[in-house]
DNA sequence: CACCCGTGGGC
DNA sequence: TGCCCAAGGGT
């Protein structure tokens, strides 16, 4: 009680001004949601600002090609977040005629939503008490009860939701949500957390004990393979051949060149039959144009861009010049664009 | 249920 | 530099 009393007070002098909380309409509170998982608020608001510039409701969401909403999305990763998102508005308007449903259970139905999602809409826009947990509440839980079990197992997560439930607030859960992810983004920290400014710093149990920063305890580290992309870039007077990648493994329906990926750096002789081989072509000339190294939380890339002279025209398609800056590519693809074209005309520097 | 899915920033 | 973390979900 003393605790979603403290809670709920300092957010309400302390909260940030952010666009989603303007008007907490579903559509506002889902979109602004889905773009925020994983992300951080100061990376993800341009994008909340540009989807809602573009779309204003759900039904121009839903209206719109697949293709258009992936490229609003291009660079903030975490491409299935899109394509469901736009799967969901189509649902939400073909199967509700645009009213989301208000309750946790019926939203979890949904792609893209799940159990955090649903509880974060249901609380904040219908008043429903469920706790939203991401990892700021799972964080500032297991510090204010000392939790020393691995949050991130089955035992340790229904430890935190227990407390969470015990504790949240029957008549304000919104609020008391939105105030424990406040609270965990603005002064419990991973790092460099302001205890002496927390409102709760009286009743928590690691501030006490001085396990500040060993918790949350987390058991699984996640291990980084290497990946080496080597690709094939072909030039014509009409644009650059490109390809959208099906549905296994990273960058699922975005575009890139045609080319190959390796778990080892292939020679020269290898990367060049391998290309013949698997796109029946013959090379005449392969030239290193570019490289580049780009982290994935699992991967670890290692890219390669090859220009390409064949014997004879590409099987695969040429994306017009005027084209191709409307693909959704995965960030390396459109930094190394950026670099070697102009952004307008996309021509060869 | 363990593993997979992007990118940017901090230290 | 290498690692951690971020308003998680799907399979």
């Amino acid at each position: 009680m003393i605790l979603e009393h403290n809670l709920i007070s300092w957010y309400r002098k302390n909260l940030r001004e952010l666009p989603w909380r303007q008007h907490q309409t579903a559509y506002n509170v889902w979109l602004s949601e889905i773009i925020l998982q994983q992300t951080q608020v100061i990376q993800g608001t341009p994008y909340y600002l540009k989807f809602m510039a573009k779309y204003p409701s759900v039904f121009d969401l839903a209206n719109a090609p697949e293709d258009e909403v992936l490229k609003l999305w291009q660079g903030l990763g975490y491409y299935s977040r899109a394509r469901n998102l736009h799967q969901t508005a189509q649902k939400i308007v073909r199967d509700f005629n645009g009213v989301f449903p208000t309750n946790s259970e019926s939203l979890t139905q949904l792609k893209g939503i799940g159990e955090y999602t649903a509880a974060a809409i249901s609380s904040i826009v219908n008043n429903e008490s469920v706790p939203a947990i991401d990892g700021n509440a799972y964080r500032v839980f297991s510090r204010l009860f000392d939790v020393e079990t691995p949050i991130d197992t089955p035992e340790g997560k229904k430890i935190i939701k227990k407390l969470i439930t015990e504790h949240m607030s029957q008549k304000n859960p919104g609020d008391f949500n939105q105030a424990v992810m406040e609270l965990g983004a603005t002064i419990c920290k991973p790092r460099q957390a302001l205890c002496p400014e927390c409102p709760l710093s009286n009743m928590c149990w690691a501030y006490q004990k001085q396990t500040i920063y060993e918790r949350p305890v987390k058991s699984r580290k996640t291990k980084v393979k290497a990946l080496y992309i080597d690709y094939l870039v072909v030039k014509s007077e009409s644009g650059l051949v490109m390809q959208q990648r099906g549905q296994e493994d990273i960058w699922r329906g975005l575009y890139e060149f045609p080319g190959v990926s390796s778990s080892y750096l292939l020679s020269q002789d290898e990367l060049k039959s391998s290309l013949e081989d698997f796109y029946n072509i013959k090379l005449n000339l392969l030239t290193l144009h570019a490289s580049s190294s780009h982290q994935l939380t699992h991967r670890d890339l290692k890219i390669r861009f090859f220009i390409a002279q064949l014997a004879k025209k590409f099987s695969l398609e040429y994306t017009a010049w005027d084209k191709i800056p409307q693909k959704p590519v995965p960030k390396p693809i459109a930094m190394y664009l950026e670099q070697n074209f102009r952004l307008n005309k996309y021509e060869l520097l």
